[in-house]
This record gives structure tokens, sequence and C-alpha cells, in this order.
DNA sequence: TGCATAATAGGACGGTCGTTCTATTGTGTT
DNA sequence: AACACAATAGAACGACCGTCCTATTATGCA
């Protein structure tokens, strides 16, 4: 009865990790949705029930993925930002390392807008998840946004609310003429967007 | 051999015009690609092959979907906005009739945007129609800007292309966080924004 | 009223889906 | 080496999918 029995072998979990890879792969080009049992056994040369065996059902094995891209996410964009002083130098770089992995991510996708559409109206786990994920990411960017106003960078009388929202659509814009009309430049009109945007609150 | 015959009786074309209607209304919730023929026959209370029998594939059937989707769009917000004139009015009839319709579309989604999300990693005609309309309607966009610039009421140094793909993202910022976060006020949120962008560009 | 044929129903097909059951292979530990 | 059990394979299930084939019913016109 010693405790050491329970700690499951290494094994599993390390092909449990790398089928998670494959399947955020995945579900980054075809949407979670689109993620299913039988390709990614098939990517992963194993058969369906071995890769079923690793997750209690797809559902859960879809909210690991968006654990997954979550966790990927605030390494990448979050965290590394906060290096920055508060204010106006945090939001700015928030939005840039978030448009730099938007624009990697045109050639797969990103989760968080693809769910925001094939959850709007599929309740459920997932759709919670999902909108708890993208809430956090937009609170923390308001949470900037309010800081440029305490440090004076921005004018007392900023909507954050609103200063949030526009910065989603610049973003949601870019995915959309970057990923579906393959228009050129448009990385760069967000980035100009921005501009216009900080502009429009900066004190002179 | 009267051409008379040629002519297909009137009871079929009705039926397949509601099967379209339902199948629009359908497809709005679920997405093009979650129009399924077995759902479509039992809302309208027909057989699967009754309802297939109308439409050469299913495939045909989603174009058909998106073009009664697009003339929809078109009789509703761009043919009004024609009555505006030129320039500035024009435009801001086109934005706040996209919004209206929009608005209205919160309860059952926008066909243009779910299906850019669908379609933008899958080639095929469905895509090809889909991006041929958004297309039309972006390049509507920029010549009512491009006419507010000819008629003095913008900057002539004024980027129109910038100007449309910021109205788009403040289309689907409020598309998202309406369907998807479900956030009260964003409708506001997108006027702002737009008065924000005309202020940017207009001639004092 | 009949006749040609359009409109629809019914059933079957092969395919893929998530899931479950049982058997086999592999791993880590004593 | 041998044992316990984790890890995986294989086959089968019921459900739903788009599509096709063949009847049956309804429609419009002579």
């Amino acid at each position: 009865m010693t405790e050491v029995l329970q700690k499951p072998l290494r094994k599993g979990e390390q092909t449990r990790a790398s089928i998670l890879d494959v399947a955020l792969d995945l579900a980054s080009r075809e949407g979670l949705e689109g993620l299913t049992i039988g390709v990614l056994a098939e990517r992963m040369s194993m058969s369906k029930s071995g890769v079923f065996a690793h997750f209690g059902s797809r559902e859960d094995l879809q909210i690991d993925v968006l654990k997954l891209y979550h966790q990927q996410f605030e390494q990448e964009v979050f965290y590394p930002s906060l290096r920055e002083p508060r204010g106006l130098p945090r939001l700015q770089s928030l939005f840039s390392r978030w448009i730099a992995r938007v624009s990697l991510e045109i050639a797969s996708g990103c989760i968080y807008i693809s769910g925001a559409v094939e959850y709007d109206d599929r309740p459920g786990p997932i759709r919670e998840h999902l909108v708890t994920m993208v809430r956090t990411w937009q609170l923390a960017l308001q949470r900037a946004a309010q800081q440029a106003v305490d440090e004076r960078h921005f004018a007392p009388d900023t909507d954050t609310h609103q200063l949030v929202f526009e910065m989603y659509g610049l973003v949601l814009a870019l995915h959309h003429d970057a990923r579906f009309i393959r228009s050129p430049g448009c990385v760069g009109r967000a980035h100009v967007g921005f501009a216009r945007l900080i502009d429009s609150v900066k004190v002179s």
C-alpha cells in the first residue's frame, strides 16, 4: 500500500502529450468540431481506441486541446509583455505580440477566433471554457489599458472597454482578411489601425 | 413540339423556394457545414430524398443558400443606401444598415462571417462563391469611401482600403461580442468606433 | 376525364462518427 | 525472470451522413 503504485507509468503521459500536440495542430486547421478521433489516430499511426483511451471522451479531448492552446497563448503573448513597464508600453507589447501570433497562425488558424464562431450557439462545457478564456484575455487587455489611464498615458475619460472592443476588431479583421480573403498587407493595416486608435486616446 | 412543355410545373419551384428559406435559417444557426439534409427534411416534414431531388447535391444546396443570403443582403443593406447622396451620407447609411442587419442576426448568425471561418481553409466552389460575395461587398464599401474622398468629405490622402478594413473589424467585433461573449452594449460600441474612424479622415 | 410526367416517399448503399468490449502487447518493478 | 497492470489493437455497435434506385402519388394540360 505504498503510494508509489498510484503514480502512472511514464510512457502513457508522454504519448498523451504528443497526441495533444497533434490534436492542437489539427484543431487549428479544421476547427475544434472538425477534430476527429479517426483522423487523429491516423496522424498518430495508432488505432482509434488506442487514442481514445487517453481521454474519457471526445469532448474531454477537445477541452484539453483548448487548455493547451490557452497555455501557449499566455506563454507567448501575455507573460512576456509583463516585463514591459505598466501603461502604454505594456499595452503596445500585448497588442503587437498578439498580432505576431495571429500572423504566424495565418497558416493554421486561431482557435479562439474559429471557436467563437463554432460555439456561439452551441451550449456545453466547451463553449463555457472558451468564453472564460477569451473573457480572461479581454480583461487582461482592459486592465493594461486602465493602467495606461492611471499612468496618465491616456486621457482620464478613456473608455477602456471601447478600446478593447476595437482592438479585438482589428485582430478579427486581420484574421479574416489574411486567412479567408487572403489579401496581402493586412498585418500592416492592423498596426495602422492600432496606432490611430491609440492616437485618439493619448494625451497630447 | 411547342416549347410550353419545357417549362416546369409551378409546385416544384414553390416548395424548392420554401426549402431554401428553411435551409437559410438552418445554415444561419448551425453554419453552412452544419446544414444537413436529414434535419432539413425533418423541418420540412418531407422525406430526405424528396428534399434532395430539388438539388443536384448537398453542395449545390449550400451554394443556393449562399446566393439567397447574398440577395437578401443586397436588398436590405446595399440598394436602399443608393438613395442617399454620394459620399459620407451613403457610406454612413451602408454602415448603419449593415450594423442593423447584423444586430438582427444576433439571434441566428451572419453567414458571411461564420462562412469565412468555416471555409478559410476548405477549398472548393463554396469557398469561391463566398469569397466573391464578401469581396463584392468590401469593394462596394470601398467605392463609397472613395466617393466620399472625391466629394471632399474625406481628406484627399485617405486610405480607403484601410478604412474598409477597420469598418469590417468593427462589425466582426460586434458579431463576436454579441453572439459569442454575449456582452451587452456592443452595438453602441460599433457605432462609436465608426464615428471615431470617420472623424480621423473627415476634413474639419 | 385521361395521360404524361413532375414531385415525392421509401428503402438500401457504403462511409464515417464516437464509443465500448475484449484480447493482446508492452512496460516498470520486485 | 516473473508478475501486475498500463498501453494499445481490433472488431463491433448504433447513429447519422450524402446519394442512388425504384415505386407511388400528385399535378397540369389535352
